[in-house]
DNA sequence: GCTGGCTTTGACGTCGACGTCAAGGTCTAC
DNA sequence: GTAGACCTTGACGTCGACGTCAAAGCCAGC
């Protein structure tokens, strides 16, 4: 099998099967006239580098994954550097969801309480009476001016 | 204030505050000698844009924040436009949240079914019986031969 | 006047995973 | 024998938010 079809299969590119084999992820036999030659194996290691790519998984961290394939194992997490990646991505998964979680909230909070200052500062009067300081006009930001510094004259 | 100074106070770098003025984030008044220069205003200015990027904010997304401020309004999210903006990342948020979390449980089904996969084949026999269907000899991968294919001869 | 610390502009580098273009070779079908 | 569909390598572009380096200007203190 040609790269094109490669690609095809895989559902992807045949410049990321060429970049593949740039990071010696995917390296290709070559047929007579130079062309990349592929196998149904060659198949399996593309998917499982795809997998782990939508998972958000970095090429170099399917590394494991792929090279356990080609030393002969059924599935590319049957060897325990693989199992490593996992639990590294678990740890970093869980991080990341956590920053997140507490951002959302933040961002959350900010919105409901511009979203009532808003509305407070609009009708002409805060209607429905809140816990806010309403906006300070000694912290009102002055507009830009052209005022022209010279240093210390 | 100079570039340096202000930059120390808000705990950033020149380079990083000579960026967003070439995007017109943060625009410098400039004094005599041709050095930037800058007052509260603009600490206040580059404090809004700092802590919408530690919540994930592009630079692009945190103008309205600092238009709404140099308009003269006592909060940057005093503005209908910003408004929108924390919405869309809430929506955005939400999105990446739901998604990491959907992976996080697939990695994390991975890894237990690899570990207990691994911990049945190393032992010499499956010593917990699980309802697992062993690795199959068939699809085992073929180790990497070094096979000369020569097209369609 | 000179050293050292600030500043200026300009421009290229970084990281990741490719996209895109160019110039050319190969093969199949008509 | 030629168009068209495939393939090759090489190299630069993309996106974002800066980092880093170079060459030079400005200023305070000694």
């Amino acid at each position: 099998m040609r790269i094109g079809e490669l690609a095809e299969q895989a559902g992807t590119t045949t410049r990321t099967l060429r970049h593949y084999e740039s990071l010696g992820l995917l390296p290709a036999r070559r047929s007579g006239n130079g062309y990349r030659t592929y196998d149904e194996d060659d198949l399996r290691l593309l998917q499982q580098i795809r997998t782990l790519q939508d998972f958000g998984f970095g090429l170099e961290e399917t590394r494991p994954f792929v090279d356990c394939l080609r030393a002969g194992h059924p599935a590319g997490d049957a060897c325990p550097a693989s199992l490593e990646v996992y639990r590294r991505k678990l740890a970093e998964l869980d991080e990341v969801i956590e920053r997140l979680r507490r951002v959302r909230e933040e961002v959350g909070l900010q919105l409901a309480r511009a979203e009532m200052e808003l509305a407070a500062d609009l009708p002409g009067g805060p209607p429905p009476r809140c816990a806010f300081s309403p906006p300070d006009p000694e912290r009102a930001f002055s507009p830009p001016d052209t005022e022209q510094e010279t240093s210390t004259p």
